[in-house]
DNA sequence: TCTGGGGTCCTAGGACCC
DNA sequence: TCTGGGGTCCTAGGACCC
């Protein structure tokens, strides 16, 4: 199941008067922001996800922008999760927009085909929540999230077993998912462009090319996958927590980079402590003007949860791997997570940071979000500003 | 006026332990 | 005294997805 248009589609839904109009789902309106969904009406006039959002103003002056509200998609998935849990025990979602469900059980209860039961499924989304989805119905993931896509909006194909060989004989490889760029050029330059082509290639030419991964290549061109859909209830805990941003302008100056690595670590302390987690590896990213990007991480003994002990970290990763070249985004992320609750620390000193931090998620929970925050972080909210587009409508960069 | 921000998984070598 | 094999953790970085 595929929700269509989903950010778009939920801002439609939610504002009558967006209905039947160009819009876009944009993070922010600074210069260098990008389109995150365009609803049909937007995409009408070729304009699509990533696109920069000016480019996508040149393509329809009148398209009307949106400022994403990810709270209310999430609670909006949270409804549609519910209505899929209706149709089996096994529903998987696989990022906020997507998910899978093994039915082969509900057929008999809900007497029905998979045909019939992705109809059922899509209505009930249409009719109870108002929203668009596509729904692909099929043997195994690989092959469900494959026809899920094949029509949109609101479409449902069904893929046959003895209809598999047929369906990917002339798909491009990269119709696939897990086969992106990288791979779809390597296939490629082999000489092979299709699934058809792939899954006849001899077993020692894709391994002596992509080693392990040249199994799974072959194997996905025949239509075969048995990963099977995860029980409800049963998820992962996340692995990782990180923020990043583009800066307002390419930068080398030191003070700027140092103000938006603690902007960045204390978004992530706080989500550490909202999550009741530790986390010991920081890792910090860089991507240069040339858009070439590098990242360098560090195990630190103390596992950590406050935005300062985060920003110091990543700090020092940052000034091991500063060469003065013109900075474009940086990002600090943090892995290796525990459950906080019941950690032991080794140092009274590191417990202090965690107080701090705690007493400003206190007061921010009273008083309004980031009404308490480190100066230091206001100057790069300060320099922030500077990279504010004026108002849409108006003519831009006047 | 090129190209956001949130993630996951995998590989591979070296350190280190038993 | 020159020597095996298994396993985990750390780190770097690539590739991919929505």
């Amino acid at each position: 199941m595929d929700m269509n248009a989903y950010f778009a589609s939920v801002e439609q839904k939610a504002n009558p008067a967006l209905q039947g109009q160009p819009v876009v789902v944009v993070g922010d309106l600074k210069r260098r922001s990008i389109v995150l969904t365009a609803s049909y009406e937007a995409r009408a006039f070729g304009i699509k996800t990533g696109d920069l959002y000016w480019n996508a103003q040149r393509l329809c002056p009148q398209v009307i922008p949106i400022i994403a509200d990810h709270h209310k998609y999430t609670a909006q998935t949270e409804e549609i999760v519910a209505v899929l849990e209706q149709f089996s025990s096994q529903v998987e979602m696989t990022s906020i927009d997507e998910g899978y469900l093994d039915v082969t059980g509900s057929l008999r209860l809900f007497k029905t085909d998979g045909a019939g039961l992705a109809r059922m499924i899509q209505k009930r989304i249409k009719e109870e929540l108002g929203l668009p989805c596509s729904v692909g119905v099929a043997p195994n993931k690989l092959l469900a999230k494959l026809a899920s896509g094949m029509k949109k909006p609101m479409g449902s194909v069904v893929i046959r077993p003895e209809a598999v060989k047929d369906t990917l004989a002339d798909l491009p490889v990269e119709e696939i998912s897990g086969i992106g760029p990288q791979l779809k050029a390597s296939l490629n330059q082999m000489g092979i462009r299709t699934c058809g082509q792939l899954a006849a290639a001899s077993p020692e030419r894709l391994k002596a090319k992509f080693g392990i991964v040249g199994q799974w290549l072959k194997r996905s061109a025949q239509g075969e996958d048995d990963n099977p859909v995860k029980e409800v209830g049963e998820t992962d805990d996340a692995r990782s927590v990180g923020h990043s941003t583009t800066l307002p302008a390419d930068t080398t100056d030191r003070k700027v980079i140092e103000s938006f690595i603690l902007l960045l670590a204390e978004k992530v302390g706080i989500r550490l402590r909202k999550g009741r987690l530790l986390g010991r590896t920081i890792t910090t990213t860089i991507r240069y003007s040339d858009f070439e990007t590098a990242s360098r991480s560090h195990s630190i003994t103390e596992p950590a949860d406050d935005g300062l002990a985060i920003s110091r970290a990543a700090l020092k990763i940052f000034d091991q791997m500063n060469e003065g070249r013109p900075i474009r985004l940086l990002g600090v992320t943090i892995s290796n997570l525990a459950p906080a609750d019941g950690a032991q620390f080794l140092f009274e000193s590191l417990e202090k940071g965690r107080k701090v931090a705690r007493a400003m998620d206190a007061i921010n929970e009273k008083f309004g979000k980031g009404k308490i925050r480190r100066a230091k972080v206001m100057e790069a909210e300060k320099f922030g500003v500077l990279g504010e587009l004026p108002p849409p409508q108006k003519p831009r960069f006047s």
